[in-house]
RNA sequence: GCGCCCUUCGUCUAGCGGUUAGGACGCCGCCCUUUCACGGCGGUAACACGGGUUCGAGUCCCGUAGGGCGUGCCA
């Protein structure tokens, strides 16, 4: 059977690193048997949906190169929401409540304050026809709860956590519509899930109770339920990295000149058994991919890891992958010569200047401003070639007898105007005769 | 408060009754490099605590402490 996963966001807001990695491990669990990957806009809060963050979330999985096969919308299927709701109405699996959010606020501080469970007491469900005819009268509308059957236990084979056992008695009667009509969360996803043929929904472990309460639904709606898995969330050193407190978004990440690759590498595998591995290829990350590797405990995002998985990246990134985002004229050779000095792509100008000049070199003394006169000198006899760094430094040991940092330092002030860079054998190519003489006559003068 | 989950090097973790407690990243050192970086090699470093069970416990049980999640007319 075709692997179906999809990606739920609600657009209240933009995607974060805890997100993004749930997106990334359906994809991935999809793509990785030739399954099917959706995404699913989750807008039914029409007030907290915001058209921006639709358009911010396709982005940002487009970035990351996590493609969907097709997309939806949860405010464009209500029909299928009514139809559903029809029908547990009719079985008897929904029914009406009253009371106002203050209401349910206050029973639940009472119950906790008992040391009891704030479970719904169900109130509404008692409620008689003359008592519903009087709310009516009284211009109240009802919203909806779905009745749990407190008969048959909850329980479904996790796919990271194993063996999962609920009690229905102990959960609420969830509230799966609101008075003015609309739709909470609950029900549309289920209604979606079992319409779209989802086999395998991997979320977050804040949904455990949530998926308790959804195979339920999915049984009073005659659908077999999907596999389930829940992953443990991601903390931060603050604490927790929560869906609403996210600190880490990714437009951040990018602004900041991370590779999309090296945000998929690290999250592909923090907080499973596999080590977090500056790994580009995604199909190697996508055959070591397997559910069985993750743990259950929550794990420590570190943006510093981050940024060193991040380098790592970059100094395997090909020409052809960042020529867009190179300076004016670096060619390929260019690049690979300035590649293992950097640690984000976008600080590639700031050693091809070196490269491209001016230059602005130090102070130098009257004897080294000799052995740079010597040094403008040997390159005149010398073919310029891609050997030259080691014709001229070898050719200047013989004539000068220095050698070592005597030999090289100045050679590379004047050169580079830096006492460190990238490979002078590599650079001084790149640099050009007609540069390098100018640069040594000026040093020298 | 109650429920579920979790706790092994600094970090992510392997371990599923007998291990010199393994790996990866970091860190330290060495090599390479006539610089820095890259790369290569090596080293450092951990079973939260207290009781049990057992010939034997990182592994099983109970408790304590600590952490995460849930307990919404959020998702």
């Amino acid at each position: 059977m075709t692997v179906i996963t999809r990606f739920a966001p609600s657009p209240t807001g933009r995607l974060h690193v805890g997100n993004i990695r749930t997106a990334l491990h359906n994809w991935m669990l999809a793509r990785k048997s030739g399954g099917r990957f959706l995404l699913r806009i989750d807008d039914t809060d029409k007030e907290r949906s915001k058209e921006e963050n639709v358009l911010a979330i396709r982005a940002d999985l487009a970035w990351l190169g996590l493609n969907w096969d097709s997309e939806e919308r949860q405010s464009e299927r209500f029909a299928l929401y009514e139809a559903a709701f029809d029908r547990l109405l009719q079985d008897g699996r929904i029914y009406r409540c009253y009371e106002t959010a203050q209401e349910l606020d206050l029973k639940r501080k009472i119950q906790l304050g008992r040391g009891l469970p704030p479970i719904y007491d169900r109130t509404g469900l008692s409620l008689t026809e003359a008592d519903h005819a009087g709310k009516e009268a009284e211009g109240i509308a009802p919203h909806w709860r779905f009745k749990l059957d407190h008969d048959t236990p909850i329980e479904w084979d996790d796919g990271i956590r194993g063996s999962q056992k609920f009690d229905p008695s102990q959960l609420s009667d969830p509230v799966i519509r609101r008075a003015d009509g609309s739709w909470l969360y609950m029900l549309p996803s289920a209604v979606d899930d079992i319409d779209m043929g989802v086999t395998d929904v991997l979320r977050g472990e804040d949904h455990v109770s949530n998926t308790a309460v959804q195979i339920q639904m999915f049984t009073a709606l005659n659908a077999a339920p999907p596999r389930f898995a829940h992953e443990a969330l991601l903390v931060g050193k603050e604490g927790k990295l929560s869906k609403r407190l996210g600190s880490l978004g990714v437009e951040a990440l990018r602004e900041n000149g991370v590779e999309a690759e090296a945000v998929v590498a690290m999250l592909a595998r923090l907080g499973t058994s596999q080590p977090v591995e500056p790994i580009a290829d995604r199909d190697a990350l996508l055959d070591s991919f397997d559910l069985s590797t993750f743990g259950r405990a929550p794990a420590r995002f570190d943006d510093a890891e981050l940024e060193r998985v991040n380098a790592a990246i970059v100094h395997q990134l090909p020409f052809a992958a960042v020529a867009d985002r190179l300076p004016e004229g670096m060619g390929e050779a260019g690049w690979e010569a300035i590649r293992p000095n950097l640690s984000h792509v976008a600080e590639a100008g700031d050693w091809w200047r070196l490269v491209t000049g001016p230059v602005e070199q130090p102070e130098m003394d009257d004897e080294t401003r000799a052995f740079l006169a010597e040094a403008l000198k040997a390159l005149d006899t010398l073919d310029w070639s891609d050997t030259i760094w080691r014709d001229l430094t070898s050719t200047l040991k013989d004539s000068t007898g220095r050698k070592g940092k005597a030999l090289f330092l100045p050679l590379r002030q004047a050169l580079t105007g830096m006492d460190h860079g990238p490979d002078m054998a590599s650079l001084l190519p790149l640099i050009g005769a007609a540069q390098a003489r100018a640069r040594l006559k000026q040093a020298a003068a």
